[in-house]
RNA sequence: GGGUCGAUUGCAGAGCGGUCAAAUGCUCGAGACUGUAAAUCUCGCGGCUUUAUGCCUUCGUAGGUUCGAAUCCUACUCGGCCCA
């Protein structure tokens, strides 16, 4: 269940909460990717300490490893990774994208399913709607999403057409098939899982448009914005995220997958998109880069590019070689208040994954700063929240 | 003391007459990363500038041979190994 609490004026931002059998989340939000049930180099249960309202696990990749069946023995996906709130599972659909979109030999497409290499072993997998949506009940999340055909957003607009048309016959499947499961397990309606659809339609507007329609009529929890949310030159695709938010019922739960910078999505929460997740905080800290709120801080209303309430650093830099500031002296977590920066630079210097730690959990502790920062609306996103 | 092999740009290590400012790996320097095939990938790594099939300086040191030398010759210096 959805409910808006409040919008603000200047903006189509709105401040909501959503219901799940896990517990609530205040949105907007955002989850860092587990795609393999584990935020990179953390553990779920300090996770939960900086805040986090949620995460993301991935279909395919559990189901390649360790499998489900494993994960059904453990008890669900959230005992078996010992985190007690609220976990979305990802569909497989963008793994359409990056594993045969981009590498052909990767995998094949079918109106009616798709075929998987596994980088693991290299042995093949076949995924259906179906069969997408069965693995998530097992898992035991309280979100789903329907499977997906996402498109790099260079494709032709005839690709693009059947993508979209893919996407609406996979997601009519993936409905039924969740609706069978909710009364095979006999599922109360308050403990249902949400489900979400996802609309593609790269950055043709009437592709967008007549994806959401059939996707609304179809009829879920919430909708996604599928594909990449920049061009190939990496600009940010600003209208069609608008265009495609304002398409989705105001009392639907609207999820950017996959978005994004700091700035990404501090507009996107200004179109009015309420769930977030993203490898950005975790990969680029893994990479070390580490994000840090400024001290001059912006507003919602007024956010443009130019606004920088953040800054980041490459820890690897020779300059922090000697800095003995500590890594974040406004942290909740002691380690990030006591660790000094020339520390962090060796620790990556030497590549030990205590450094690829500190790094994530500095950054995703940002995120959740920036979306305190969101949800508190009118007020300024800084340091200082 | 005698013999022998070697000395290459931060390190290791190719090169053995021109296409060599010199392979490759590492280190080092910088960058990228948007529903994670990503502890990955890219670029740079003698100096200078008009950024170029450009100029200068470099392959232990000093000479020499050659149109041309990191590559051949001579001497020296230093190091490894073997024999006394």
């Amino acid at each position: 269940m959805f409910k808006i609490i409040h919008k603000l004026d200047k903006t189509k931002l709105r401040i909501g909460e959503i219901k799940t059998k896990r517990g609530v989340i205040q949105t907007p939000f955002f989850m860092p990717d587990a795609t393999r049930a584990v935020v990179k180099n953390t553990c779920s249960k300090e996770l939960e300490k900086i805040g986090l309202e949620a995460m993301v696990v991935n279909t395919y990749h559990l189901c390649l490893q360790p499998g489900v069946d494993l994960i059904k023995k453990a008890g669900g996906v959230n005992k078996f990774m010992n985190f007690d709130k609220p976990l979305l599972a990802d569909s497989g659909g963008f793994q359409v994208f990056s594993l045969i979109h981009r590498l052909k030999e990767m995998g094949k497409i079918y109106d009616t399913h798709v075929e998987f290499k596994s980088p693991i072993d290299g042995s093949w997998h076949k995924l259906t709607p179906e069969k997408s949506i069965q693995i998530q009940f097992d898992l035991g999340v309280g979100m789903m999403v329907c499977l997906d055909d996402c498109p790099p957003n260079e494709f032709s607009r005839e690709d693009l057409e059947n993508s979209v048309n893919r996407t609406i016959a996979w997601a009519k499947r993936c409905k039924k098939k969740y609706l069978r499961q909710i009364k095979k397990r006999k599922i109360k309606a308050e403990e249902a899982p949400l489900l979400f659809g996802v609309i593609q339609g790269g950055a043709e507007l009437d592709l967008r448009k007549k994806c959401a329609l059939e996707l609304i009529k179809i009829d879920f929890d919430g909708y996604g914005f599928g594909a990449r949310p920049v061009d190939k030159d990496g600009n940010f695709l600003e209208k069609v995220l608008e265009f495609t938010a304002d398409l989705i019922p105001k009392n639907k739960i609207r999820f950017a997958l996959g978005i994004g910078t700091p700035e990404d999505i501090v507009k996107c929460a200004g179109l009015g998109w309420d769930m977030f997740d993203c490898v950005i905080p975790t990969r680029e800290g893994r990479h070390g880069r580490l994000f840090q709120m400024s001290d001059v801080g912006c507003q919602i209303s007024d956010f443009n590019n130019n606004d920088k309430f953040y800054n980041t650093i490459n820890i690897n830099n020779a300059k922090f070689a000697c800095d003995f500031r500590a890594i974040n002296p406004d942290s909740e977590l002691a380690e990030l208040r006591e660790y000094s920066l020339a520390y962090l630079h060796h620790l990556f210097k030497i590549k030990d994954p205590l450094g690829a730690r500190l790094a994530s959990l500095n950054n995703l502790e940002f995120y959740n700063q920036l979306m305190r920062g969101i949800r508190l609306g009118g007020k300024k996103i800084n340091k200082k929240l």
